[in-house]
DNA sequence: GATGAATGAGGATTCATTCAT
DNA sequence: AATGAATGAATCCTCATTCAT
């Protein structure tokens, strides 16, 4: 038997173990400096290769990218599944201090999704694979519709809950997005060690406000 | 007056004209697509020329998105100063509400400004102009101030005022760097015609609410 | 009479005065950093203009390179030619002693020439103008034929007349030539305020030695 | 031996062929144009191959040079390394002769160093690696002191010796320089087949005449 | 005569990609 | 699976030159 046809268990994990690695490294470069400023000769060098062997692992530096947006974005739409399905089987709306939770533990855990993905959208989300283009109109719609069923929908305008929603996003991404600026201005409690930690409590709390009924007597804010 | 040190004051006028238009020109690109994704060649034939043309009125690529970014940057910081300058005159807090609606105004005038800054942020502020950035951090400091002698003050705790004010900045800047993904994705209600006056209408509540008291009966979210 | 028709004398002038200041700034950079080089603008700063206006007083680099050429090789040919006329009137061979006295004297005075020429050597000699190409065999021919009248004669084989000539033109331009970079390596001596002062009269001394007859008794030329 | 670190040995033996006939060609072209007159895409096309490619092999336009003067020079410094050892152990200075000749076999060897050299020496030498600028004014130094204790040093005054030294290696290198400029002005018999050969033996005879003592009863250096 | 603006040609260099090894 | 070498395409930028002012 040749040598050249077999292709043994071991050999095949340390290929997936390299192309983790590329992975990895492709994420950062990707989410710091995002597609076009990103090239492959810094991917392979924070790999421990040369450019060319990149292409044993993937087919293209778009085929990367993809890869790259694929991983990190899964767990995020697993997360909203398991959310959403939870909800539906309660036969109410997902708790927003919850969702808020989950969803920042995910992020801190990646701390790098954020910003890939934002550098994705500011692009105009391109690259964003199909399947989740797809998917996102969709899941957007079912989170509104959910939402219209909590109590956020006596506080706000039936048509400002998409905006609600879209607004907690904004917040929730932007407070990775700007870490590295913050940091970068000496504003140390902001982007601190358990900067992350504070944030997640503020999300929580300003969830909480966005998405609860308003106060009966609620002396009124300006706009009665 | 010497006949060698004169430059015809119409050709130093059509030459403004084209710088303007090589602005122009450049703010779409590099709002579109960031700095490593905007090529000299496209800013050229969208302002109407070729690209060595460019060099006669900007040094360099780098020189020219500094431009860029200052001339947009360059109202936002007048915008602020002078509502800064009535607050403390008024001796309280700016109203939230106002400078809701007044930064909005000046965005939806220049709807590429906030994609621009933000493609900037993510990639780490490196060119944001030193001007700016030392501008940026007492700017910021000085609202924070006022909004502790806010009633925003009484709601949040002292350590979330920063955060809350970067909130904000997140949903204002974040509503114009989605527009065009949403577009895209076909949610028309989220990116038609009066989408920005639905933005606007909704920031000024979210800041009302966020900014005001909390309404001292309806104390019930789970964090009390 | 329209004015536009009219040039005062004073203005041809001026008009000559700037053509001169063009043409110093030119020989330098020539000079230091060969045709290729050099750049029009850098030509123009010296002169005191932006390189448009060199157009006005030459029709091109190569045209501006040609004049500074020409000017400067003008003087060497004059004098040259003098020598040689006096010689040919006393019907014997110029003295070397007073040649290389004569040329010194005037390369000093345009310290820059011997580069400039230098340059245009290296590269070829193919801008040295047709003028001076069809004069420079036949000049070098009777510089030859003197030096066959001469005591040199007799100190050298026939065919090393030539050699002898040549050799004394690279001592004489090699001077000039490596003196920015003996100054550049800290020997001073050999390049500071009166170096050209001792090099001449070491010129003077080697001309003497070596287009003298030789001394008889003295054959030896290996030193024991 | 892990199979990621290595590179076939025959690939490393193409890449240095291919990297020597780069310095070959771009020796060739250097010497003839500068460093500013030449063109990488000549260098290519000379070496087989397209521009981009030599940048598998040099780092820069200037690490090239730098690489083809090293290579230019280095033998020329061993070569006077040894024969001032040489010198050094016999206790004596180093036959002019002798140096002559073997410095002409050298140069005849490598017809473009000379060249290369002085245009590089034209330029102010700046590119000259330093390394050999630390080892030229030492040198040089080195050499003086040998002809100091020459017979030489009765002929000269103590302060021309250093000219003298100087006057010799202009005599040398231009005879290599001039050479393409003679033979296109017609002048064959100085730059023929065995030009090199004949100016050799001429070097020679000048350096036996200039390094010698004087003779005695010597009539007076001016003849008569 | 002097200049700002514009440009074609071309410069060095980078980059993603291919292929033989 | 990894790499050195090669390259087409494209990048930013420079330069000599022209022309209207």
């Amino acid at each position: 038997m040749s040598s050249a046809a077999w292709s043994s268990a071991p050999a095949r994990r340390k290929g997936a173990q390299t192309a983790e690695r590329i992975l990895d490294a492709a994420e950062a470069l990707f989410a710091e400096r995002g597609y076009a400023g990103t090239h492959l000769r810094d991917v392979a060098g924070r790999a421990g290769l040369r450019t060319p062997s990149l292409y044993n692992h993937f087919e293209s530096k778009e085929a990367l990218y993809a890869a790259v947006l694929a991983r990190g974005i899964g767990p995020v739409l697993e997360l909203l599944s398991e959310l959403a399905e939870a909800a539906a089987q309660a036969e109410g709306a997902p708790d927003p201090e919850e969702v808020v939770t989950r969803v920042m533990e995910l992020l801190v855990a990646r701390p790098l999704l954020a910003r890939l993905v934002q550098h994705e959208t500011l692009s105009g989300g391109r690259h964003l694979s199909p399947m989740l283009r797809e998917w996102l109109a969709p899941t957007f719609a079912r989170a509104i519709r959910m939402v219209e069923l909590s109590p956020a929908a006596r506080r706000w305008k039936r048509e400002q809950l998409p905006l609600l929603v879209l607004a907690m996003v904004h917040v929730v991404v932007g407070s990775f997005t700007v870490a590295p600026l913050l940091a970068d201005l000496g504003l140390e409690e902001l982007s601190g060690g358990d900067a992350l930690a504070r944030q997640t409590r503020f999300l929580r709390d300003l969830a909480a406000t966005l998405f609860s009924a308003p106060s009966p007597p609620a002396r009124s804010p300006r706009w009665t």
